[in-house]
DNA sequence: GTAATAGTGTCTTTCAGACAGTATAGG
DNA sequence: CCTATACTGTCTGAAAGACACTATTAC
């Protein structure tokens, strides 16, 4: 989406009518912003998840998120503002944090309480430090994604989540959080393919080993490695180089790696495709 | 987005809390849909717009669109309401129109009378009757989108609206309308890239030369017909063969071209890329 | 030394785009 | 007859994937 440059001019005979208006004589629709953050933890996706502190759902596990203050911000001012308070992340680090809209999820019966339309964010964050519960959340914690490879081990038990299988059960996540979660990896899986923000999941530095492992990771699928190489390098602007090496090889051995940067490029031209799953011939679903 | 088929289940120890939820306590924000409605009317994209009967912006050009019913509907089905509501659109007709979320506009300042949420929604439609308005919509029309080819000479004067152009002026359009259909016309335009979806705009059967002037009215360029032809019979499951042909040639002359209908399939394998600006290797911008 | 990995060279296949050419229609 | 168009054939270059190979490191 855009940004949102919108300065509605008022016309003076509005005036008079908007002064008689009475907000609160629609129907009570109340909008939240839900966050997906991921992140890269010892090669293994992650998801930040929080514990609800109280009910609905109280002590499930949810993504992180709350009420939009009316008046007072757009939504993704309060989806960057959710995520620092239910989290802990500093401001310094947020800016590290690249934040899209993923979409807007508005059954009438997704919150008990009332009818609550969420805009859901996706972001995509470097390994950050632990985060500190606050807010209406009981804890705060990154939660290994048990992806297409399964596996996944970590800070906390990994999520029985779809990858993205569709209708799947909600199962431990709250409302229809499991809903968004499958949405974000798969908006994740696809923005990869064709744009550089695989690389908003390392350091400012990092070698090209680094980044195939966070392709492997994403798309639950190991690559050649020489191709991506070349592949990844003859890609204008994606990465530049910086002259320096890493200080050691691999744990297994090996040379040592190159060290890059991310390059200026926003699109990936030509698209960096996910290898094909030529069994699916029909096209993978869509919306 | 996918389906959002959530069925919270409200544990018995929540019931008491819930019962002394008051729903009203919360600030309100308001949510509306909008749609931006595209057709293809004499080889030229339009967009349905009303002219809004009253304040704010009694007068002015907008998106169809209006405040969702809280507790009785989802997001899409508020959308398919309002659109065959404010335009007259009969049900069967509604079928054919393809619907897709776009993304969400939550500026505080976006609507003069209080925080509005509005979640825009994008649709396909064939070529139309001319609606009748209905709703809170004064009239209701397809107006020409002046795209990137300039022109264009409709039903209603065409509109100096950005063919994509970020930070343009709102312009002629209510609210932040204007953004909101440069972002459904850069969505339409990738769309087609890897969907089929470019045959909603024509009739169930059509010739490939008709499906090459959508694209190149949504691409707002030429496109050599030999390859597209090929390219198009290639993609497996994106049109099939009906055996028929058109009974006459071009308008022109030339031979009668064959008639296709849609194929089974829900993206294009490979994809109809479109032809890129070599003068742009930055890559496009994003979001 | 052994094993694993970084990075490069090369071949094959696929696909996009340029161009030519043929057949079929309208005027 | 002339022209515009549908559709096909062919060539070239770009790019993806498979494979082989060298060099460098940990252990």
């Amino acid at each position: 989406m855009a940004a949102q440059p919108d300065l509605p001019l008022v016309r003076a005979d509005e005036r008079e009518w908007l002064a008689a208006y009475d907000p609160r004589a629609f129907a009570p629709v109340a909008v939240t912003v839900d966050i997906a953050a991921l992140t890269m933890r010892h090669n293994r996706l992650h998801v930040l998840l929080v514990e609800r502190a109280g009910p609905p759902y109280q002590g499930c596990l949810a993504l992180p998120g709350g009420f939009v203050r009316a008046g007072e911000e757009d939504l993704g001012q309060a989806a960057a503002r959710e995520l620092a308070e239910e989290t802990g992340v500093d401001p310094a680090a947020l800016r590290r944090i690249h934040l899209e809209q993923l979409g807007s999820y508005g059954s009438p019966i997704r919150d008990p309480r009332m009818h609550v339309v969420s805009v859901a964010y996706l972001a995509f964050a470097p390994d950050l430090p632990d985060p500190r519960a606050g807010g209406d959340a009981a804890s705060a914690a990154w939660t290994p994604v048990a992806g297409p490879r399964g596996g996944g081990s970590g800070d906390r038990s990994p999520l029985p989540v779809p990858g993205s299988i569709p209708g799947s059960i909600p199962g431990v996540l709250a409302f229809d959080h499991a809903v968004i979660l499958a949405d974000a990896l798969d908006r994740a899986r696809s923005k990869v393919e064709y744009t550089p923000l695989a690389t908003a999941f390392l350091e400012p530095e990092f070698t090209i080993p680094e980044l195939r492992a966070v392709y492997e990771e994403i798309w639950g699928e190991p690559l050649h490695a020489g191709n991506f190489h070349r592949k990844v390098l003859s890609v204008p602007g994606f990465v530049e180089s910086t002259g320096r090496t890493t200080t050691r090889g691999g744990s297994k051995g090996g040379p040592r790696a190159r060290l890059y940067r991310s390059g200026g490029a926003t699109t990936l031209h030509p698209a960096l495709l996910r290898p094909a799953d030529r069994d699916d011939p029909s096209g993978r679903s869509l919306d």
